[in-house]
DNA sequence: AGCACGCCGACT
DNA sequence: GTCGGCGTGCTC
């Protein structure tokens, strides 16, 4: 038997299948979709099987015999691997970088070479040279040992062909073993050793790291490193100090356990729906009988009770035996999700799947799906590669969010590859959002997905319409703060009333930078040409893109000039503002910073929900599913950084985001107020009436300025060390593709763009120049074809790489 | 991609 | 004679 196999290494000139034959132990074993290992160019590599045959056209002579085949459930499912290839179409990647994505820990097992010494009998009748000399004794002294332990001064390639000589003259026998790949199932977990005030008074006080760790390691002797370390704010160097020095000890320690919200299996509740879901349940039911290929968009805002409208479709999926796939947009939102779902369905019935977990649950989790003992799995946007057969149901819950889109090669579209695996399994694909995206409503208009509306909030008030404050007037007025008069009545009006407010700071597209004054010179990253941003807590400059970090000069580096500041507000500058305005109230910061910690997310909503806390600042992090009756103020600091980006969806982003934000306030009995602070009050993204007046606002000016959903935005990314290089290779793409897209007549379909630099025009030492195309849906496939083609000469272009992105959404 | 193989120049 | 560097071509 012979086995066709997809090699796991990420090149275009390995996107090939390479045939095997099968050993007769594992004829028995091994199906389609199974990962072996096998000898490949003088190493062994990972595959995956794609066909089994009884024949093959390759030479005999050529064929190797398959060295290992791993465990059933470690295999991929056939379905995965018609999603691999609709994959490779559709993203024009190879079939390994979609199988790295969708396989549960990259490569299990490396074979490693194991070198013996027998005698070195047989060097003294050859002229052996002084580097095989060298090689023999130390591995004699050594005994036995691998390749990469061999320590001596010769350069590694003369070090393996010297290994083979000293084989071939049977100076050394040669054994391949196979090596278990260290897995993330283990933990640092560290354990403080007494700490006295001895010990602290013995650092100089200057060491601020030092003493914020030992002040860190009592108040938490025992603990994860990685926790110390973001606890006490330090670095490597202090944790390796802290080790050397005795003062902690440091274990591996397994870290296996399931997610703990997992565990609890509670009994299943029946559930009582309320008119309006009744009656979308039924409609949505009946539709996918009639056509069941059409995709479903369930509009309603929040608290409409659209998750009680999911799980009763799942269960009407597992009552007739098949699964379901339960897609939600964060990480973070998944527990809840979880037991919500446990609740209904019990806990061992349930996977979760996405990219937080450790290698080990992960594992877990991989295994239970594919022995088929759970029929729901929950996740963020990974989770739509479960391998599940029988699949009956596909939701994408808050559908419009950005997360569902990879950024990360190959860069997906989860609904896109939802759709395909609803369309494989027969299965029902819903889509759920309050403020769908342009272009699901668009499709719902011209046919192609079935909405379904869910109007009603329950026991709440509608979203409160914003009021828009001008922030030009508060200037011209003299207010200099970033408060306006308004906003700040308001948020007085609240603490005099005992209500809470919620402010939130957009920080999407925004940088707190640091400029001069006086000659206006910024701090730019050297990799990459953006802006800095500053961060007060460590009183550093830092990269967005790279590592690069920098203190902050006490003058400018330019005119020297002592009018050096940071500009641009953050949450904490927020924050400080409103403690000198409110000295008494109590102010809850929310942000990445303030919520690294494990359990503070929750302990700061803990004191909003017991309302300590009146007024809470935050990011996009408050945005959504905050729920809290007493909350009756959202003020918008700005809203001008978002609907400013250079971005065709800034409109679409800003009202989506004020709609969210605005549902904050007034969840309870009172009424809630929003207050929106702006320098373009006219802007439409934030003066319409409805959702409805809003898409056609924005739709017709897609269509005007011809944007997606009325092109598909193709973008090739030129990426080099040299700029010249770079823009070189753009410019004659440009040329080449503009020449040809006119001989073969698409110039009518295809707008093309001349090369030009991207907006971030370096990062991480690369320079980045672009050709940007708009193309109609009719020249799609064959602009593809065009693409894929240029992709495949760029492969042996080694000074300059080329990057394609076929449906381009955020040009940076 | 990784790795052998082979040729050339440098160095002992 | 030995070794490192780099360009080329192949991997079932």
């Amino acid at each position: 038997m012979y086995a066709e196999i997809i090699v796991l290494r990420n090149h275009a000139n390995l996107d090939q299948l390479f045939t095997y034959t099968v050993p007769l132990n594992l004829e028995a074993v091994i199906t389609v979709g199974s990962r072996v290992m096998v000898p490949f160019g003088g190493e062994s590599l990972e595959g995956v099987v794609w066909h089994l045959a009884h024949e093959t056209s390759v030479e005999a002579a050529k064929l190797k015999a398959i060295l290992f085949c791993f465990e059933p459930t470690l295999s991929l499912p056939e379905t995965l691997l018609n999603v691999t290839a609709f994959m490779k179409e559709t993203y024009l990647s190879t079939h390994a970088e979609v199988l790295q994505l969708l396989l549960p820990t990259g490569t299990l097992v490396e074979a490693v070479q194991q070198y013996t010494f027998i005698t070195d009998e047989p060097l003294a009748h050859t002229k052996a040279t002084p580097s095989i000399k060298q090689l023999a004794s130390w591995i004699q002294d050594a005994g036995v040992c691998e390749e990469n332990m061999i320590d001596i001064p010769f350069s590694q390639a003369l070090v393996k062909r010297n290994l083979k000589q000293l084989v071939a003259l049977n100076v050394l026998s040669e054994k391949t073993v196979y090596v278990q790949k260290v897995k993330d199932r283990y933990v640092s977990r560290y354990h403080a050793e007494d700490i006295t005030d001895q010990t602290r008074a013995s650092i100089p006080a200057h060491y601020h790291a030092k003493h914020r760790a030992l002040d860190y390691l009592i108040k938490h002797p025992d603990g994860k490193l990685s926790v110390l370390r973001e606890g006490a704010r330090i670095s490597k160097s202090v944790i390796d100090w802290l080790k050397h020095d005795g003062l902690i000890k440091v274990t591996e320690v397994e870290d296996r356990r399931m997610p703990s919200f997992m565990e609890s299996v509670s009994a299943k509740k029946s559930v009582q729906l309320s008119p309006d879901q009744t009656t979308v349940v039924g409609a949505v039911r009946k539709h996918f009988l009639e056509a069941p290929t059409m995709p479903v968009l369930l509009r309603g805002v929040t608290g409409s009770g659209k998750t009680e409208v999911y799980m009763a479709l799942i269960d009407s999926m597992l009552k007739v035996g098949r699964r379901a796939i339960y897609l939600v947009p964060e990480i973070a939102l998944t527990p809840q999700m979880v037991s919500r779902l446990a609740k209904r369905f019990g806990a061992s019935r349930i996977a979760l799947m996405h990219s937080k977990l450790s290698a080990g649950e992960r594992f877990d989790q991989w295994k239970a799906m594919r022995e088929g003992s759970v029929d729901i799995v929950i996740g963020a946007r990974s989770a739509i590669f479960a391998p599940i057969d029988n699949i009956g149901i596909i939701i994408i819950d808050e559908s419009h969010e950005h997360s569902y889109r990879s950024e990360r090669r190959p860069k997906f579209d989860t609904y896109e590859i939802a759709k395909y695996r609803a369309l494989q399994e027969k299965a029902l694909l819903i889509e759920g959002s309050a403020t769908p995206s342009i272009d699901s409503v668009h499709e719902v208009l011209n046919g192609r997905r079935q909405m379904f509306a869910l109007e009603k909030r329950y026991n709440v008030h509608e979203p409160p319409k914003p009021e828009i404050i001008d922030m030009r007037q508060e200037l011209t007025a003299g207010n200099r703060t970033i408060l306006s008069r308004r906003l700040y009545e308001a948020i007085e009006e609240r603490l005099e009333r005992g209500e809470q407010s919620i402010i939130f700071l957009n920080r999407t597209g925004h940088s707190t930078f640091v400029t001069c004054r006086s000659c206006g010179y910024t701090l730019t990253c050297p990799n990459c040409d953006i802006t800095l941003t500053y961060h007060k807590h460590e009183n550093k400059m830092s990269c967005h893109y790279c590592q690069y970090e920098s203190f902050v000069p006490r003058n400018c580096p330019s005119c020297g000039s002592s009018y050096f500041k940071h500009f641009g507000v953050g949450t904490e500058k927020l924050e400080e503002t409103l403690k000198k305005f409110f000295p008494h109230a109590t102010i809850g910061r929310m942000d990445r910073t303030t919520t690294s910690r494990k359990g503070s997310f929750e302990a700061i909503l803990e004191r909003v929900e017991t309302e300590e806390i009146d007024i809470l600042v935050g990011t996009q992090m408050i945005a959504k599913g905050l729920d809290f009756e007493n909350v009756t103020l959202v003020g918008i600091i700005s809203v001008d950084l978002l609907m400013n980006m250079p971005h065709f969806q800034a409109g679409e982003m800003t009202y989506q985001m004020v709609q969210q934000v605005s549902g904050r306030a007034g969840r309870g009995a009172l009424p809630g107020e929003v207050i929106l602070q702006t320098y373009q009050p006219e802007h439409y993204a934030i003066n319409c009436e409805t959702y409805h007046a809003f898409y056609e606002h924005e739709i017709a000016l897609r269509q005007r300025l011809n944007y997606p959903p009325f092109c598909r935005m193709v973008n090739l990314l030129f990426l080099s060390r040299s700029e010249a290089t770079a823009e070189d290779y753009a410019e004659k793409t440009f040329q080449y593709l503009k020449a040809n897209l006119f001989k073969k007549d698409l110039h009518s379909m295809v707008e093309i763009f001349p090369a030009h630099p991207a907006l971030l025009k370096k990062i991480d030492g690369n320079y980045r120049f672009q050709v940007l195309m708009k193309v109609q849906s009719e020249g799609y496939e064959a602009v593809k074809g065009w693409v894929d083609k240029l992709q495949t000469r760029f492969v042996s272009i080694s000074d300059c790489k080329i990057n394609i992105d076929l449906n381009a959404k955020n040009i940076l």
